[in-house]
RNA sequence: GCCGAUGUAGCUCAGCUGGCUAGAGCAGCUGAUUUGUAAUCAGCAGGUCGUGGGUUCGAGUCCCUCCAUCGGCUCCA
C-alpha cells in the first residue's frame, strides 16, 4: 500500500500501482470523470500512470489552470498529428500550452499553410479526438530517440534530445502519433470536443532571429462546443475595446502616413485628456518633492556616447542630425536621463540638498522596428512622465519605496488594479549585454527586491528583462486581448552617475557618488492612454473624460435656455457640449450614447419653466429633472469619490 | 527586420470565376419637419479601388515592387 496526501491534508491509502484517476474515484465518481491532469510530489504526472510511492497529490480538472494546460498541451499533439498527415514530410519542433490555447512550431518545408487550410485541419483534428485515443508515455533511450528522429531528418527534435540526459527521455504515443514529450496529458483525446485553429505566424527556432524561421500554428480547444463559441464571442467583444478603434471613434488621436508610421497625432480631445493626466501627476509629484525641469529634443552625439546609449542603440536609432558645420552631430533624444544628469551637474551639491528629484514630461524618439509598431502602445515618438532622483546610498531605500507609493497611487486612481509587479534583473547567461560593475548590479537588484518586499508588493522576478544599465521594477497591465504591456517603471542605476561623474559633498567633506532612480509611473502618455482606453472601453473617469455632459434641447424653442444651461455649466467648470442641431431628441441621445458622454441634460418646456435639467446618465439611468445646482453636486461627488489626493510622508 | 494576412467614399462594408459611366448604410451638405430619453423624411454631393509597374482588346478583380495596417516572432534605453 502507498499513502497519498491530498491538498486538504487528508491521507488515504491505496494499493501500489493505483493511478491518479483511482485517487479521484475515491473522492467521487464525478471527479474521476472530470480529472484531466495530476500533480504528484510537485511534478506533473499522467492521470493514468501508476503510483508506486507515498506522496502528495493535487488533481486538476478543466476548471483550473493546470487542467487547462494539460488539455491544451494534449490538443497540440492532436493538431501536430493532423498537420503531419495533411502535410507529409514536415518537421515538428515544440508545441506547448499557453495562457489561452496552444501552439505548435513547425518547419513546413515546401508546404505553406494559410487560413484556408484551417477548416480542414480543425475537421480532421476533431475526427482524431473523437477516437478517444489514450495518451501513453514511455521511456526511450537517448540512442533510440535520436534514431527515431534521424529517420525523419528532424534536426530540431535531434537538437532537443541532444540536450537531454539519457534516462530522462520520454515519448508520448496516441493513435498513430508519437512525439518527444515530458508528459502532462489528459487521459485520452475524447475530452477534446472543439478545436479552433486561430492563426499562423512566423517564429524563430529557439527564439533566436539568427535561426531558421518556423511556422507557429496557434489553436485553442475546449471540452464543450459551447465554450468555444463563448470564447470567440469574448474575443469579438474585446476587439470592440481596442484602443485604436476607440481612439478614432472618440477623436482622441490619429496617425498619418505622411507624418510617418509610429508618430501619433493627438487630436484636441486627446490632447486635453492627456493634459489632464499630466496635471494629475504633476500635482502628486509636487507633494512628493519633485521639481519640474525642461530639456531639448536633441542632444550632441557625445552626450549619448557618454551615457553608453550610443554604443548600445546607435546603429538602430534615428540616425544623427548633421548641421552646416562639419563633424557636428546631434541625436534625437531617445531618453531623458543624460539630459537630467547634466542638469544635476550644473552645480555642486551638498548631501544636505539630496535627494534631488527632477521631473519632466519628456518626448523621446526611438526607431522601433517597423513590425513592432502597434497603435499607441508601441510608437516611435512618445512622451515619458520621466523623473530622475539623485540621492545618497542611505536614502535609496526610502526613495524607492516612495516611488512605489506614487506608482500605485497612479494605477489605482485610474482603476488599473489588475497589474503585475515584475522585478527585471540581469540575464546571468549574457553578462555582455550590460554595463557597470557586478558589485553595483547586485546592490541595485537587492535594493529593488528589498523595497518591493517592504512594501508588501507581490512580484515576479524576470531574468534578462533589466535595462542595460540597471535592474527595474515594472508594472505590467494587460490589454483587452490579454497581452501584457509595461506601464510604470522604477529603475536603480549606479552606472550613469559614474559615467557622468555626478558627485555631492558628504558630511565627511569628501566627494561621493549619488545613486540615481529613473522612474515613470505612467510609463509613457501614449501607452498609458491606450491601456486606459482598453480597460474603460472609453468610459473614462468623470474627472478625465473629454466631455462630461451634453445639453440636448428638445426643440428650437429651447435653444436659448439650453445656451444658458451650457453657460452655467462652463462657469462651474463642467466640460459640456450643446447639441442644437435640428434633430429629434432620440437621435441626439443616441449619438451622445455612442460618444460615451457621461451625462445628457435634456431641456424642454418643463425644464425651461422650472429652471431645471432632465439628467440621463450614459447607459440609460434616469436622474429625473433636477436643478443645475443639484447636477453640479452630482458631478462633484462622483469626481471626489474616484479621485483622491496623493498622501505622502515627504 | 522576419513569417502570414489585409488595403474600395470620413466610417463600416458589397463588388462572383477580369467585361457597360464602381455600389449601400452611416457621417456630411441642402430642404422639409419643431421634435421628450438609443436612428424623422426627401434630395444632393462624395472614390484616379494604398503606390508604382506589368499581363490583357479590357484590371477594383491576375502578376511583381514599394508603402501602410493587422496577427505573431525578434526587439523594447
Amino acid at each position: 500500500m502507498i499513502e497519498i496526501t491530498l491538498p486538504d491534508g487528508t491521507v488515504k491509502e491505496f494499493p501500489k500501482g493505483s493511478t491518479p484517476i483511482d485517487v479521484a474515484r475515491s473522492i467521487s465518481e464525478g471527479l474521476a470523470r472530470n480529472v484531466i491532469s495530476a500533480n504528484f510530489n510537485g511534478t506533473t504526472v499522467e492521470t493514468v500512470s501508476p503510483l508506486n510511492e507515498n506522496g502528495s497529490m493535487t488533481l486538476h480538472t478543466w476548471r483550473d489552470k493546470e487542467g487547462k494546460k494539460a488539455f491544451w498541451h494534449s490538443s497540440s499533439h492532436v493538431v501536430a498529428q493532423t498537420l503531419e498527415e495533411m502535410f507529409p514530410g514536415i518537421k515538428l519542433t515544440i508545441g506547448p500550452a499557453i495562457d489561452n490555447g496552444f501552439y505548435y512550431d513547425v518547419d513546413f518545408g515546401e508546404h505553406t499553410v494559410s487560413e484556408k487550410d484551417f477548416p480542414a485541419i480543425e475537421k480532421r483534428a476533431l475526427e482524431i479526438a473523437r477516437g478517444k485515443h489514450e495518451f501513453k508515455m514511455r521511456e526511450v533511450s537517448k540512442k533510440d530517440a535520436l534514431a527515431f528522429y534521424q529517420s525523419q531528418s528532424n534536426e530540431y527534435k535531434i537538437e532537443l534530445i541532444e540536450n537531454l540526459q539519457d534516462g530522462d527521455i520520454t515519448f508520448c504515443d496516441h493513435d498513430t502519433f508519437t512525439d518527444l514529450c515530458r508528459g502532462g496529458h489528459i487521459p485520452n483525446t475524447g475530452f477534446i470536443k472543439a478545436i479552433k485553429i486561430l492563426n499562423v505566424a512566423g517564429a524563430y527556432w529557439r527564439g533566436n532571429e539568427n535561426n531558421p524561421q518556423l511556422t507557429r500554428v496557434y489553436g485553442i480547444s475546449f471540452p464543450k462546443q459551447k465554450e468555444l463559441t463563448e470564447y470567440l464571442e469574448l474575443i469579438e467583444e474585446a476587439k470592440k475595446r481596442d484602443h485604436r478603434k476607440l481612439g478614432k471613434e472618440l477623436e482622441l488621436f490619429t496617425f498619418s502616413q505622411k507624418v510617418g508610421q509610429g508618430l501619433p497625432l493627438w487630436l484636441p480631445k486627446g490632447a486635453a485628456l492627456r493634459e489632464r493626466l499630466e496635471q494629475f501627476l504633476k500635482k502628486a509629484q509636487k507633494k512628493a518633492g519633485y521639481e519640474m525641469v525642461i530639456s531639448p529634443h536633441i542632444g550632441q552625439k557625445e552626450l549619448y556616447v557618454t551615457s553608453g546609449h550610443y554604443a548600445k542603440y546607435g546603429e538602430d536609432s534615428f540616425q544623427p542630425i548633421h548641421t552646416p558645420k562639419e563633424d557636428e552631430e546631434f541625436l534625437l533624444k531617445p531618453m531623458n536621463c543624460p539630459h537630467h544628469c547634466e542638469i544635476y551637474n550644473s552645480k555642486p551639491y551638498s548631501y544636505r540638498e539630496l535627494p534631488k528629484r527632477f521631473a519632466e514630461f519628456g518626448t523621446v524618439y526611438r526607431y522601433e522596428q517597423s513590425g513592432e509598431l502597434h497603435g499607441l502602445t508601441r510608437v516611435r515618438g512618445f512622451t515619458q512622465d520621466d523623473a530622475h532622483i539623485f540621492c545618497t546610498n542611505d536614502q535609496l531605500d526610502q526613495e524607492f519605496k516612495n516611488v512605489i507609493d506614487l506608482s500605485l497611487y497612479v494605477l489605482t486612481s485610474l482603476g488599473l488594479n489588475n497589474f503585475t509587479a515584475q522585478v527585471s534583473v540581469r540575464d546571468p547567461e549574457n553578462p555582455e549585454k550590460y554595463i557597470g560593475t557586478v558589485e553595483n548590479w547586485e546592490k541595485a537588484e537587492q535594493a529593488i527586491i528589498n523595497a518591493a518586499k517592504e512594501k508588501d508588493l507581490e512580484f515576479v522576478i524576470e531574468e534578462g528583462e533589466a535595462a542595460f544599465y540597471g535592474p527595474k521594477l515594472d508594472f505590467m497591465v494587460k490589454d483587452a486581448l490579454g497581452r501584457n504591456w509595461q506601464l510604470g517603471t522604477i529603475q536603480v542605476d549606479y552606472t550613469l552617475p559614474e559615467r557622468f561623474d555626478l558627485t555631492y559633498k558628504g558630511s565627511d567633506n569628501e566627494l561621493h557618488r549619488p545613486v540615481m532612480i529613473h522612474r515613470a509611473p505612467f510609463g509613457s502618455m501614449e501607452r498609458f492612454v491606450a491601456l486606459l482606453l482598453e480597460h474603460t472601453g472609453g468610459n473614462f473617469p468623470l474627472w478625465l473624460i473629454p466631455d462630461q455632459a451634453i445639453v440636448l434641447p428638445v426643440s428650437e424653442k429651447h435653444e436659448k435656455y439650453a445656451e444658458k444651461v451650457l453657460n452655467s455649466l462652463e462657469n462651474h467648470e463642467i466640460r459640456a457640449l450643446l447639441d442644437n442641431r435640428n434633430e429629434t431628441v432620440g437621435k441626439k441621445i443616441r449619438e451622445a450614447e455612442l460618444n460615451k458622454i457621461p451625462y445628457m441634460l435634456i431641456v424642454g418646456d418643463k425644464e425651461q419653466e422650472e429652471g431645471t435639467v432632465s439628467v440621463r446618465r450614459h447607459g440609460g439611468q434616469d436622474h429625473g429633472s433636477i436643478s443645475l445646482e443639484a447636477f453640479k453636486n452630482l458631478i462633484e461627488e462622483e469626481i471626489n469619490s474616484t479621485l483622491k489626493p496623493f498622501e505622502t510622508k515627504v
